[in-house]
DNA sequence: TATCCATTTTGATTCAGATCAATCAAAGCA
DNA sequence: TGCTTTGATTGATCTGAATCAAAATGGATA
């Protein structure tokens, strides 16, 4: 359901960075090229940048220059309406890349605010386009990128449109598990970086909503909640969770 | 709110086309290329092909080789669950790209189906990333096209994630309205090539509820509908329609 | 430590849209 | 020409999530 825009589940351990401002390894873009071609593709990731919890890596409205890969931390992205209203686009972590939607128009078309502190690399996009015609393994590994977002995206489509409450929440969770696991981390255990209003958000719920989604799932024996803290206890329960509103009792 | 994936509103009128098999004026890639890089460009779309209504472009599952051009016609993708659940995730008409979400894995992730008869040009994905390395101008429209679809994507996320019925309706019939305005057709009057199922499932509604929504767009004057023949008697009011929610009485 | 503010949980009520069902219209076909 | 199928409309009812409201919890800070 919910992919991600990663791809640390390529082995990428066999290339060192010898880019001075950036750890290159932990980025997603530099995956199956040579050493030389890194140290060319350093010389592009310009500058690390701090954001601090709160803070905004970009807004919408800015002229894009930079994509941003996210070194360390976690991020929300969030388009609004003139009228105020607001949706989460996503949640984003290690490895991802930020900016690809302001492409488009070279003006960012959503905001970029970090949910704790964190830290991204910068990559000029002009740049980026340039040494991407002399390194065709990158260039490709920049499309598929891209195209992972839009699956991504088709994904949170079929969600939106076409889920219950409890399988919207289920299917986060089981997203955010797996994203997790890619990373080192336990796939069954984390904490929350974000509200029950961005979750709700995100999901199209109302927090209260999803309070209560969180509620139920406790009350089953699936999961445990503590706060932002929560343990997965039944990962199989909780797929089926996800994917069977038709035909449950 | 919606946007879409062609860029037909730049002007590519200047443009000739040296190709034989596929007129690549209709396209949206040549935007800002000369004589010569259409004529590269040219050897690339290297056939079209016709789609029957009814007709799969191509199906989820099976391997991604092309890009599809959209010359004529009018075609829906979407994407299905393990479950049957399904969902629309997109209507196209002339001018746009299909494919973008199998770059990804080399395996489409959608279903392309003709909603009339269609006819589309083919684009080797492979053969156009060659070029696009010889021609910036080609790789910076070809990313900002794949951006501008993922902008696409959040704003029905939007849509799907905070809109209610009746501003839902009135989004896309804006969406459509602009889109043929910008192919020359009227922006008031049109046919829909969808079922009301069809436009349910893209915004996330159940037929009735969009049929109801129809009506009471009618009964305020606002649009006339007759089956799948739309007339829009007041644009004005159809934009304040979607996007007021929260402050109307 | 006490206070304040943001966040979360839970309950009661309401409502928009889903579901169930019937009717109607148009298109294809024997 | 009647028959069947598909799609659209409309009505009645039901339900899941929104809304309104209150209480509980937690974290930050003076």
């Amino acid at each position: 359901m919910l992919s991600d825009t990663s791809l640390h589940h390529l082995d990428i351990s066999h290339i060192r960075s010898s880019c001075a401002s950036c750890s290159l390894r932990e980025l997603c873009l530099p995956v199956g090229l040579n050493e030389q071609e890194v140290q060319v593709l350093g010389d592009v990731v310009s500058s690390k940048r701090k954001v601090q919890r709160g803070g905004y890596l970009h807004r919408t409205g800015t002229k894009f220059q930079s994509l941003f890969a996210i070194r360390s931390g976690f991020l929300k992205t969030c388009v609004l309406e003139q009228d105020g209203r607001q949706q989460v686009t996503g949640f984003h972590m290690t490895g991802e890349l930020l900016g690809l939607d302001a492409i488009s128009t070279d003006i960012h078309t959503c905001d970029a605010i970090a949910l704790e502190d964190s830290e991204v690399c910068e990559i000029p996009f002009a740049k980026l386009e340039e040494i991407s015609r002399t390194i065709p393994s990158l260039m490709r590994h920049f499309h598929k990128i891209m195209s992972r977002e839009i699956v991504r995206d088709h994904g949170v489509m079929l969600l939106l449109g076409s889920m219950k409450a409890e399988e919207r929440l289920a299917s986060f969770l089981l997203n955010l598990s797996r994203r997790f696991l890619m990373r080192g981390y336990s796939e069954s255990e984390f904490n929350l970086r974000m509200t029950r209003e961005e979750i709700g958000s995100y999901l199209g719920l109302k927090l209260e909503t999803v309070s209560r989604a969180f509620s139920k799932l406790q009350d089953e024996n699936i999961i445990t909640v503590d706060n932002k803290h929560i343990q997965i206890n039944d990962l199989a329960r909780l797929k089926i969770k996800m994917g069977n509103s038709s035909c449950v009792t």
